[in-house]
DNA sequence: TATAAATAGGATAAATTTATCCGAAATTAA
DNA sequence: TTAATTTCGGATAAATTTATCCTATTTATA
């Protein structure tokens, strides 16, 4: 469904959101250690999301990534999702036509494009804040 | 979502029920140009689909790929997504957890096992009848 | 200002998916 | 039995995704 790399920008930018929201800065090494990813193939993802404007960097000395608060709440998973993988899960077709279009359908459109509207909502229904707020109470994980 | 493999699977299915109901076998050249696809490439999951009882192959001259009548009505589009893809679309967590399980459940666990057994439901009942007479009768398209 | 700590980014490698090529095996028909 | 036609299957290549490594750049602070 979501590439590898879309799937551990989620899990990162979560367990950025939990640890911000303590005010700690967190390093790629500490977030691939949480979240059970290769570390540095996760710091190039986390690039992905600071040029984006989905988390924030701090170079140097102390540094580390951050989420600020407001956008710990604003930010939804289709943002994250869009900034890794594209829209082609919410707008391309399924069986691959070069253009999901109404009056050219596809054989599955209707059935498809219903699923794929309803991920969709799901996603930019979905913030940050609300998923970091299941792992904190222990309700949900990030690995294994 | 699907794999291209998957999506010429399901592509070729259609194409070769729609022949068979007809009477005619079908080649991977024909299949591959009618749902523009690669050959060579399209030939080897045909394969995959003949091994999984999906279509039936006859050698020699005067063969081709073919799908029993009774076949087309009963074959479900889980079937060759299952048979190309495999369950992980069905059964695997959104997050890439190693096992979707409800007592150790990702952050997105609730949201995307509703979307996933949904799309589950939708091939299961989506039949290659229903999606080639829709060809048949000019309302949807295999390719472009 | 020097040093240490941290992200940024380029180059490269490994793994997987997608795609091509060619000969073997099977089947029909002349 | 031979020739023509067609799927089968193995080897290989290209493209993409995933992953690693190393150095440059930035920043805080001693
Ligand atoms: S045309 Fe295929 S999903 Fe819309
Ligand atoms: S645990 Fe992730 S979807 Fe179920």
């Amino acid at each position: 469904m979501f590439s590898k790399a879309c799937e551990y920008g989620i899990k990162a930018a979560i367990f950025i959101a939990i640890n911000s929201s303590e005010h700690r800065r967190v390093s790629p090494k500490e977030i691939s250690e949480e979240i059970d990813s290769p570390q540095a193939f996760t710091a190039k993802i986390l690039q992905d999301l600071v040029r984006n404007d989905i988390v924030k960097s701090v170079r140097g000395a102390h540094g580390g990534f951050e989420i600020d608060k407001d956008k710990i709440a604003t930010t939804k998973l289709s943002q994250i999702v869009f900034a890794i993988d594209g829209d082609n899960i919410y707008k391309g077709c399924g069986l691959g036509l070069h253009t999901c279009d109404e009056n050219h359908p596809c054989p599955v459109h209707d059935k498809f494009k219903a699923i794929r509207e309803e991920l969709r909502d799901m996603l930019e229904n979905t913030s940050l804040e609300q998923l970091a707020l299941d792992i904190k109470s222990g309700v949900s994980f990030l690995k294994i």
